[in-house]
DNA sequence: TTATAATTATGCAATTATGAAATATTAATC
DNA sequence: GATTAATATTTCATAATTGCATAATTATAA
C-alpha cells in the first residue's frame, strides 16, 4: 500500500491507456448497460472483455453490480468525463493544427 | 498512420502513465527547465531520464531546444494541466472519501 | 586545430508489465 | 442437475522500463 499520489495518478492514466477501455467509459457515459450489450458493441473476445472490465474496476472507474444472472456497469465518478474532455480538446487543437478533420 | 481518435487517446494516457514523467510535466508547469536542473531533482540514472524525456516528446507534451552544451525543456501546451488537474481532483475526492490526508 | 571536459542520446541486455486467446471456474436460473 | 452468463487462470507474445557502456555534440583549454 502506501501509494503515492504520483503513482495513484499513474495508475489512473494506466487505467485509461487502452482503445477497448476508452470506448467502454465513454459508452458507459450515457446509460448504465449490462455485459451483455457492451461486449457485443465492441466486437471482442469476451476473455478479453471481462479483462478490461476488471482493470476498470480496479481502478475505480467504474461500479458494477448483477441483476439476475447479468452484470451491469456504471460510471463511478462522472468526473473521469472531465478529464475525458481535456483529453478531447488536446487532440482536437493538435488535429486541427495539422490541418486534418476531427472525427 | 491513419491513427484512430482512440488510439490517439491511449497514446496520450499512455505517455502520462508513469511517476518520472508525471513528475517532469509538474516540475516543467512553472518554468522551463535545463536538463541540468530537472534530472538531479527526480534521482535517477542519466540515460533513464533522457528516455523518458523522449517519451514525452514523442507524445507531443513537451518541447525541447539546445543552448549550448544543455538541453531545455518547457511544456507545449499547457491545456495538459487542464487533464492534471482533472485527475487531481478525482483523487483528491476519492482520498478524502477515504478518510485520509491529501498531501 | 586538436584535445578534453561536460552534457545528452543510444545500443544492448535483463527484467517486468501488459495484452490476447484458450480454457476452467463460479453463480444464477430453470 | 443442466444451462446460461460472467469471471478467473494459464500460457504465450509483445511492449515498456532500467542500468551499464558507449557514442555524439558542444564548449573550452592547450
Amino acid at each position: 500500500m502506501a501509494e503515492s499520489i504520483y503513482e495513484m495518478k499513474t495508475n489512473l492514466f494506466k487505467a485509461l491507456a487502452h482503445p477497448i477501455r476508452i470506448r467502454i467509459l465513454e459508452s458507459l457515459k450515457e446509460r448504465s448497460q449490462c455485459a451483455c450489450t457492451l461486449a457485443p458493441e465492441l466486437g471482442i473476445e469476451q476473455s478479453n472483455f471481462s479483462r478490461h472490465i476488471s482493470a476498470l474496476k480496479t481502478a475505480g472507474l467504474i461500479r458494477t453490480w448483477k441483476e439476475g444472472v447479468s452484470v451491469y456497469f456504471s460510471i463511478s465518478d462522472q468526473r473521469i468525463f472531465d478529464l475525458m474532455d481535456a483529453a478531447n480538446e488536446i487532440l482536437k487543437r493538435r488535429i486541427q493544427s495539422h490541418h486534418k478533420i476531427f472525427v
